[in-house]
DNA sequence: GGCGAGGTTTACGTTCACGTAAGCCCCGAC
DNA sequence: GTCGGGGCTTACGTGAACGTAAACCTCGCC
């Protein structure tokens, strides 16, 4: 299939990160580019994992809270017992995100309503204004 | 109404927090404790502000971005213009929880289809040794 | 009256997730 | 040939969010 492999400042470019940072998610073993004369490329795997990386990092886990979940995603010589370990660490994360997709829904709906309070009281200010006037 | 208020200590334990962490949370003027003789004391308020940081927290926000949240959802004092400049921020920091929202609609999607074939190769791996055996 | 528990301030230490700088290699252009 | 651009490693610096230690005060209690 000829995989189609990218060079780190594509990467950079199409994800929006700097080298650095992909060099530091390599030394944590987070993505595994292959290495070509001491030059990285980059390929479709390294891809998927690194958009499910910055996706975690915006639910506030930890790099290594991710890497473990990749592990999940990776079908990389499985080991039973590590994979037995693996999808129970899934299954605490997935109740993080559930609990936290609840409690989202009751802040938005907190947030749109103090904003609207915000705007109501900006409104009564102007009201006021041309009042006086 | 008298304010029920209460000392540091019980704030701790009531949201498994140190010492500490209020104070720091005071001193990046997120909280605001009553101040006797030396010594804090927590009232309604208070608790309220510091179950909205702890959530905001949870969704990876900084403590800066939630002490301007704060501002919004505390009516001390407003200046127009600082009141329109924070409700400008809070329609970004909603829009930011809407996107994290549906994301995390996805990503929980997804995990539970990987945590199932994780199982379903553990069970093949178990059908495989009971056929063999 | 001493002392332990609980509060306070000040200040240095620590972890995470990178930023930034120094120094080296290699390659294509001028 | 050299020179700039890009990539590499090594290593020290940094900001956020606290942890931790030192040194103090004060109160209730035996």
């Amino acid at each position: 299939m000829s995989e189609r492999l990218i060079t780190i400042r594509e990467m950079c470019d199409e994800f929006d990160v700097t080298p650095r940072t992909l060099r530091f998610y390599e030394s944590r073993e987070l993505i595994f580019p292959l290495r070509r004369d001491m030059n990285r490329f980059y390929g479709r795997s390294d891809r998927a994992r690194l958009k499910l990386i910055l996706r975690g990092k915006r639910f506030g886990f930890s790099l290594e809270e991710i890497r473990q979940l990749l592990e999940l995603y990776d079908p990389t010589e499985r080991n039973v017992t590590q994979t037995r370990a693996t999808i129970a660490t899934a299954h605490d994360r997935l109740a993080d995100m559930e609990r936290q997709y609840d409690e989202l829904a009751t802040a938005i709906l907190e947030l749109r309503h103090q904003i609207a309070e915000g705007e109501k009281w900006l409104n009564s200010i102007q009201t006021d204004a041309r009042q006086t006037a």
